[in-house]
DNA sequence: TTGAAAGCGCTACCAT
DNA sequence: ATGGTAGCGCTTTCAA
C-alpha cells in the first residue's frame, strides 16, 4: 500500500492551502481558473483521491445506501433468480448518483439494525418486509430515509415500490377464463388462508384471482388454494395435489421457479400441458422461455424495480420533493405455450 | 432522527472520561469492574452506538470489503443465477467477523477502482477477472488485500478461489466416453479458440476435456468446438449446430444455463435427450434438477466458494499467516437423466 | 485504574 | 480569491 497522500500533500505541492484545495474538489467557493487548474494538474500527478472517511466525519453523511434482505439464508434465496436483478438494478442507479451499497443479509427476528446508525447509512431499501415485522419497526423509528419494496405496508407516508401485482393476477387469471378454464388452482405459498392478509404480494394476487372469478360470476373455492411454498420443490409437490383435484383444468402459481417444479412434475406424472392442465407463473424469468413448454406468465421487470427504489431513496435523501409516495410498476402477460383450451 | 448521541454523552453520564468509556467498548486498557458495568449500563440505557466513521478515520481500517464483480450490466448477469449464492456466501462471511459488503458492478474497461481508495476498504474480492485484465492490474498496484474468484492468474503469490475444473470436466468428459460416446462436441463460449488459454476457467475445462479423450486415446477434433455463448440463448443456437454435425452423439457445456437452452431447443428439434444427445451441464444450479429430463452436470458449491473468500481475505486483513494461497474447491459429477448411451 | 490531549483528513465558516 | 482554523467522534499514547 502506497503511502497514502492527502489533502495537505496536494496543498503544499500547490503552494495553496488545503481550504483552496477543498474548495477545488467541491467546486465551492470562488477560485481563480488559474489556481483551479494548477491544482487539478497536481492531484491527477500525485493520484491524489479524497478520504471518504474523514469528508463523511464531517459532513455526516455517508453515500452508502443499505440494501436490506430478509435472511439470507441459502437456502430462500438459491430459489430466487430473481434478487440478483434486483441488486442489479439498485446498484446501478446508486452507482450514477456516486452512493454505494451495503448489503445486509439480516436475520429478520435477531437484527437490531445497529449497523444502520454505525455506518451513518443515508437511507435503506427493504426488500419483502411484512406489515408488523421487526424491520419496519427498527428502521422507522431511526427515522432514516427508506423505501421498502414488495411489502405493502399500510401507512400511507412510507415509500413503496410494487408491481400492479392485483391487476396482473387478475389478467392471468381471466385468461385461462378465457381459454374456457372453470376450475384453477392457486399455488399461494406456504401460508395459512386466513391469515393471507398479512402477505402483501400474496393477498394482492389472490385478490385479483377472485376479481376475475368475479367478473366471470364463477364462485370461488377454497379448495383449489394450494398452500405449498412458492418453490421448486414447492410446484413440484403442487403438482401431486392438483392431480388429485379431479375436475380442475388449470393452475396459476405466484412464481416462474414454482412452476418449473410443477412442469417437473406434472410430466412425469405423464400429465400434457397444455393439453391435460394449463400453467400460468409470475415473474417472467430469464429462463421462462426456455422451458418446455415455455411459461407462460405475467412478467415484471425486476431490474426496473431495483432502479426506481433507488430513485425514490435518492431523491428522498436529497430532500427533492416527493411526488408519489407509492409506485407501482407495469406487469404484463406473456402468452406462451404452457396455457390454452381445456380437455374437453 | 433522533439527535446522536456520542462517546461524550456516554462519558459525562457515566461521569467517567471518554477515554475510559473507549477503553470499554474495545475492551482494552485495565479497567475496574464497577466502572465497566456502570458504563455497560449506561451505554443501553443512551442506546448508544459509537460511530464507525470516526474510528474508522482514526483506526485506517473500514472494516469494508468490496465485491468487485465485472460488468453488473443486465444482460451479461441475467443469465447468472449463479452469482446471487456467491454474494451470500460472501456476506454470511464477512458478516460474522463484523465486516460489511460493499457492491461494486464495475465496468471493466473504464473503472479506475477509486471507490477502493476512497472508501478505504480493507481489502476487495474480484470474480472472474481474466490474466491481464485491467481489474487485477488495479487492484494490484494499490497493494491491498485480494482474493481473485474464477481467475486463474498466474502469479502464484496472488491469492484465489477456484474450483477444480479440469477435474471436473475431465470427469464429465470420462463418463460420456465410459457410455459409449466418441465424437463429443463442447459449448466453449463466445471466443476465438487460439485464445482460449486466456481464459482460465474456459481453459481449464478445456484442457480436462482432452485429458478424457487422451486417456481413452481419442482424436482431439477442433470441429467439435462450438463458440457460442455458455447462456440460455447460446445453448438454444448450439443445438442447430450440433444436429448439423452429423456424427455426434454427445456434448458437453461449460454451464447449465445453456445447457437448458440445448435441451430447449432439441425438443424442438425433435431430438430426444439422452435418445439421440446426451447432454453434460456444469454448476449443479437449483434448477438442474428440476428440468425435463433432468441434467447430469458437474456440482460445485457456489455457496462455499463465497465463504472461502472472504475466510481468506479476512486472514490477510488480519494479517493471520497464510496456509495456502490457492484453493481450488472440490467438484462432483451428478449423473441424471440426461446422459445414457449413444443411439446404435 | 483513569484522564488529558493529540491527532486522523476533511469541510466550512470567517477573516483577510 | 485565498487562508486560518475549529471541529466531526473516535483511539491511543502518556501521565497521573
Amino acid at each position: 500500500m502506497k503511502p497514502d497522500i492527502n489533502i495537505v500533500d496536494v496543498a503544499q505541492a500547490a503552494g495553496v492551502s488545503i481550504a483552496t484545495v477543498s474548495n477545488v474538489m467541491n467546486g465551492k467557493g470562488r477560485v481563480s481558473v488559474a489556481t483551479r487548474q494548477k491544482i487539478e494538474k497536481i492531484i491527477a500527478e500525485l493520484g491524489y483521491s479524497p478520504n471518504l472517511t474523514a469528508r463523511n466525519l464531517k459532513t455526516k453523511r455517508s453515500d452508502l445506501i443499505g440494501l436490506v434482505v430478509p435472511t439470507m439464508q441459502p437456502g430462500r434465496l438459491q430459489d430466487n433468480p430473481f434478487y440478483w436483478d434486483l441488486l442489479a438494478g439498485v446498484e446501478e442507479g446508486a452507482r450514477d448518483r456516486k452512493f454505494h451499497i451495503i448489503l445486509a443479509g439480516i436475520d429478520e427476528s435477531t437484527e437490531t439494525f445497529s449497523f444502520v446508525k454505525e455506518r451513518r447509512l443515508d437511507g435503506v431499501i427493504v426488500v419483502g418486509a411484512n406489515e408488523g415485522s421487526q424491520a419496519v419497526d427498527r428502521v422507522l423509528e431511526m427515522g432514516l430515509p427508506a423505501v421498502f419494496i414488495d411489502s405493502y405496508l399500510a401507512d400511507p407516508k412510507l415509500l413503496q415500490v410494487y408491481l400492479e401485482d392485483r391487476k396482473g393476477s387478475c389478467r392471468a387469471t381471466r385468461y385461462l377464463i378465457e381459454q374456457g378454464h372453470r376450475r384453477i388452482a392457486l399455488l399461494i405459498g406456504d401460508i395459512p388462508l386466513e391469515r393471507i392478509a398479512y402477505y402483501g404480494v400474496l393477498y394482492e394476487r389472490w385478490l385479483g384471482y377472485r376479481d376475475a372469478l368475479d367478473e366471470a360470476g364463477i364462485a370461488y373455492d377454497p379448495k383449489l388454494m394450494i398452500k405449498l411454498p412458492t418453490s421448486l420443490e414447492g410446484g413440484y409437490q403442487a403438482a401431486d395435489r392438483l392431480t388429485e383435484m379431479g375436475d380442475v383444468t388449470a393452475i396459476f402459481s405466484f412464481s416462474d421457479v414454482s412452476a418449473m417444479g410443477l412442469l417437473k412434475r406434472l410430466r412425469e406424472l405423464g400429465k400434457g400441458v397444455p393439453r391435460d392442465y394449463s400453467v400460468v407463473g409470475f415473474d417472467n424469468l430469464f429462463m421462462s422461455n426456455y422451458t418446455s413448454p415455455s411459461l407462460t406468465t405475467v412478467a415484471q421487470n425486476i431490474l426496473e424495480k431495483g432502479q426506481e427504489a433507488v430513485r425514490m431513496l435518492l431523491d428522498q435523501i436529497d430532500g427533492n420533493p416527493i411526488v408519489k409516495r407509492q409506485v407501482a410498476l407495469p406487469v404484463e402477460l406473456i402468452v406462451r405455450e404452457t396455457t390454452g383450451a381445456p380437455p374437453v
